[in-house]
RNA sequence: GUCGGGGUAGCUCAGCGGUAGAGCAAACGGCUCAUAAUCGUUAGGUCGCGGGUUCAAAUCCCGCCUCCGACACCA
């Protein structure tokens, strides 16, 4: 019974190009997983979209002069084109700037407000002294009532560590304009988090299944659950969906309380641009269903603690207020079942910084490499369960020692014996036992690389992928098929075609980390279709007469299965190119000059 | 300050209670079909330091040193 399954991927934050430690975390993890699912043959729904809410992009759009739609319009465009070259396989990448989005957001804010799980307060919050806007704590500065250091931020002194409130701050100041703020009253909206905080915590403590970190981490959390303010002083961001704030343009829905419930918004709109609207019900609304979330680990409470809290809150009762989701209203809303954080990546041993000029953006990269090599080193090498460097030293080093000698030199030597000597799939004679080891042990690979994916284990699933292809490599060493060939032609061709047969196996086993050089493989070796299809891009018009670009693809044409393959004898093979490029190393010391520059 | 995570072969990392592992780098040898790619063999570590628990500890506990994160209005 193939499964329903939710891929959740984090949004990236659209106040600028998003650099390939973003991706390490959130993308090519999250896409390894669903390609994976999709050839199982399993429901999957991949939905993410670009956060655009928040001071950070206002402040953004007043440097530039220019609107916060405008930003946000313009990094929307900049990151779907990044997700879209990585070949990053969503089903749906929106916005949260979306007619459908404030909708659904605004019915779990109504559902929960008349719930009594929203309560108002009222709090002293700074205010910028030139634009009367909320500052947030991190954009004050000053000196440090304890310790005296000068440049203490409005949260914490980093100095002394101490917590710190703004308004203990001796000499204030805003860190972009320099004056000090201004201190007042102002009402918030508050998530009542400690009325979840029992049915929290029963429900983390039963999930064993999640990465002791992740898990400890939110237990941890709820020992000390406070009410959350969801709203900012801004006029940017969701309105508040409540008769006295209708004509106000002073307060929005904090952005964090937005971005999580974009997995259930895009989950709507994607079964509304395909016109069948109650469809993201079959994963939102069916017990069967596991949802997995994919983010780095700055962002685990978010989905490990509040967003199951919204989403408790808002069917706690059996009824809901909003239209959003309308009828069914009395079946709850599936709960994360694994939320997978992945570590930072460090740049060259220094964190990633856009003004020390320490990243490398996902379109500069790919404007001068391929994807898949990019994809191999954030997989093979990335954060997946500790910080870890991309040095371009040893990017170059990956792609040359292991991509390139190991699987790319495999393929081609295979392809190009095969190409030249028979043109296509040969007859095998009788196997030998050595012959028929190699074939099992490698499809063996659909049993225990499935495993490990299926557990989330990137890199060591890759890990054995790769000793799978350098297996076939020590077969042919030891086998010599190009002296056997002079002889003994039948024999010759055996042992080609168990290599052919090992790398068509290989070809599937690949493609969730490598889609886009698999499919080329797919047609050397005279298959047709796609083997993982393509992704485009839609256009899609609302109520409202906005329109926005959302990436997405037409899985269904994927003819790739995760099985023992059929390779017919005597099928037609085309002339085949190397796989990847090896690279100069002197491409270190350019970019790590670039990087300088 | 509180909480959490690291410190394992020259390098990057895996292992996380049962005789120290991988890839790369190094040395030697084989092959020469293949993007001078590949295959084999060897060498290389008192698993940060000090105590403890255990028949047995990189693996559990305590302390210390050291690095790095999170700490609610940074998404």
């Amino acid at each position: 019974m193939p499964e329903h399954i939710l891929v959740a991927v984090a949004w990236p934050y659209a106040n600028g190009p998003r650099h390939i430690g973003h991706v390490a975390g959130f993308g090519v993890p999250s896409d390894i997983f669903a390609r994976y699912h999709r050839l199982k043959g399993n429901y999957v729904l991949m939905v993410s979209g670009t956060d655009e809410h928040g001071t950070p992009i206002t402040i953004a759009a007043e440097k530039e002069g220019v609107t916060p739609r405008q930003v946000a319009d313009r990094y929307s465009q900049v990151i779907g084109d990044d997700l879209y070259n990585l070949g990053l396989s969503y089903d749906t990448f929106t916005r949260t700037t979306t007619l459908n989005h404030y909708h659904v957001t605004q019915d779990i804010f109504k559902t929960l407000y008349e719930k009594g799980y929203i309560t108002r307060q009222e709090t002293l919050g700074a205010f910028s002294a030139t634009t009367g806007r909320t500052l947030p704590d991190r954009y004050i500065e000053g000196t440090c009532p304890l310790c005296g250091y000068h440049e203490a931020r409005g949260d914490q002194c980093d100095n002394c560590g101490h917590q710190l409130d703004p308004i203990d701050l001796v000499n204030p100041r805003s860190k972009i304009d320099g004056q000090p703020p201004v201190f007042r009253e102002t009402e918030h909206f508050f998530l009542d988090l400690p009325a979840f905080a029992d049915r929290l915590s029963k429900w983390i403590a039963k999930q064993d299944h999640w990465r002791p970190n992740v898990r400890s981490f939110s237990l941890n959390f709820i020992k000390e659950l406070k009410p959350r303010a969801i709203t900012r002083d801004l006029e940017w961001g969701v309105p508040i969906p409540l008769p006295e704030y209708e004509q106000r343009d002073d307060k929005r829905i904090y952005v964090w309380f937005d971005a999580v419930i974009g997995y259930l918004s895009a989950s709507i709109e994607w079964a509304n641009n395909r016109g069948t609207p109650d469809a993201w019900r079959d994963w939102w609304q069916n017990r069967q269903a596991r949802h997995f979330y994919f983010m780095g680990k700055d962002n685990i409470v978010f989905h490990t603690v509040i967003w199951p809290a919204q989403l408790m809150g808002v069917f706690s009762d059996g009824h809901y207020a909003g239209s959003a989701i309308g009828a069914f209203a009395e079946i709850p809303l599936q709960l994360p079942h694994n939320v997978v954080s992945s570590e930072f990546l460090t740049m060259e041993g220094k964190k990633f910084s856009s003004s020390r000029g320490v990243v490398i953006y996902v379109n500069d990269f790919l404007s001068r490499y391929d994807p898949d090599p990019l994809r191999y080193f954030l997989t093979i090498a990335g954060p997946e369960n500790q910080d870890t460097d991309f040095t371009w030293a040893e990017f170059v080093r990956r792609n040359n020692d292991e991509l390139v000698a190991t699987w790319g030199n495999l393929v081609n030597r295979t392809l190009t014996n095969v190409y030249k000597n028979f043109g296509v799939v040969p007859t095998p004679g009788e196997l030998t036992p050595a012959d028929s080891a190699l074939i099992a042990t490698i499809d063996a690979g659909f049993t225990t690389c499935g495993e490990l994916l299926e557990g989330a284990r990137f890199k060591a699933a890759l890990t054995e992928t790769m000793r799978l292809a350098a297996l076939v490599n020590s077969y042919l060493s030891d086998q010599e098929p190009w002296k056997v060939l002079k002889q003994d032609r039948e024999r010759g061709a055996t042992i080609w075609y168990v290599a052919l047969r090992c790398v068509a196996s290989l070809r599937i086993l690949f493609t969730p980390f490598l889609p886009f050089s698999c499919q080329r493989l797919h047609t050397y070796l005279g298959y047709d279709g796609y083997l993982a299809g393509p992704l485009k891009f839609t256009e899609h018009n609302e109520a409202n007469g906005m329109s926005h670009r959302v990436l997405t693809g037409d899985y269904t044409t994927w003819i790739g299965r995760w099985a023992i393959p059929d390779l017919p004898v005597g099928q037609q093979l085309r002339e085949p190119q190397p796989l990847f490029k090896k690279l100069d190393e002197r491409v270190v010391a350019e970019e790590l000059a670039r990087m300088e520059a």
